[in-house]
DNA sequence: AAAAGGACCTGGTGGC
DNA sequence: TGCCACCAGGTCCTTT
């Protein structure tokens, strides 16, 4: 599923291929996402040119002519660029046709994506204008983190997991980060001084950055433009390795939820 | 106002 | 082999 370096992967695996290309035909095969997919869509679409692709959370932005395309890759969504004659597979929801060969493909079997309209001023739309700082953006810093963690006391995983704080670390990398930070996932956030918070900025960035250099981690679903599977699964340290030792101390990792997510951490070197 | 829990779905896995 | 319970990378919405 999804974070931010495979969204970003997927971005940067469409984008060459669908910019300044003009959409000729839209196939809704399956409109029951998320929210359902607006009828009129392909009619909306039909004749605009996609300017460019970018990304704000774990959102891809496709900004047209005449408006945004919003989309959501849920827990099990793909966007695939296809030529016309491969073939069809289940769940293959959506196709957005353009005017060469190149197609893009949204396949998503659980439906927890979302793929929307619409052509209001992109950063008011109700999804997105509550969120946080982007992570690898020069906002996300310690002290803002600091700041935001006064008079809370949740769970730091819970805490850096919360879109309206920082967007786009999602489980697997909420876990990973707060062992290299060396923080209990279960840690009150009013409890950690800013200097550890400036700690933990620092490693959330280099997680993030590090797995789009490596195309994203592929567990079950994801894989990039080219229906390739990501790289950085290999450098998972905690996530998934219940019972395994932790390759700093050697202690067995524990598994543990919150808030209804696997968590994983170290018990001696998280603190 | 903040925090916790439920809801939305399908598919894969492991136990019996 | 079949059936069942449980788990999964997200996040919005409702309830406490």
């Amino acid at each position: 599923m999804p974070e931010l370096p495979e969204v970003e992967t997927v971005k940067r695996g469409i984008a060459p291929h669908i910019e300044n290309k003009i959409i000729q035909q839209v196939i809704l095969r399956e409109r029951r996402l998320r929210w359902e997919i607006p009828a009129e869509l392909a009619n909306i679409l039909r004749g605009q040119q996609v300017v460019t692709v970018t990304r704000r959370g774990k959102y891809l932005l496709l900004k047209c002519t005449e408006g945004h395309l919003i989309i959501h890759l849920g827990m099990s969504g793909r966007l695939i660029i296809v030529t016309p004659e491969i073939e069809l597979k289940k769940h293959d929801h959506v196709d957005f046709i353009f005017d060469d060969q190149c197609w893009l493909r949204y396949h998503d079997p659980r439906r927890f994506g979302c793929i929307l309209w619409t052509s209001e001023p992109i950063a008011e739309h109700p999804l997105l204008v509550e969120m946080g700082v982007e992570p690898l953006e020069s906002e996300f810093t310690g002290d803002y983190l600091f700041s935001r963690a006064q008079h809370k006391k949740i769970a730091v995983k819970k805490f850096i997991m919360d879109n309206q704080i920082v967007v786009g670390v999602g489980n697997i990398y909420a876990n990973e980060s707060l062992f290299l930070a060396g923080i209990h996932p279960l840690r009150a956030v009013n409890s950690i001084s800013l200097e550890k918070f400036q700690q933990l900025v620092l490693i959330i960035q280099r997680v993030l950055t590090a797995a789009i250099a490596q195309g994203g981690t592929t567990l079950k679903d994801f894989t990039n433009s080219e229906g390739k599977a990501g790289y950085f699964q290999q450098q998972l340290k905690v996530y998934g390795r219940a019972g395994e030792l932790c390759e700093q101390c050697g202690k067995v990792i524990e598994h543990i939820r919150i808030s209804q997510r696997a968590s994983y951490f170290c018990p001696h070197c998280q603190l």
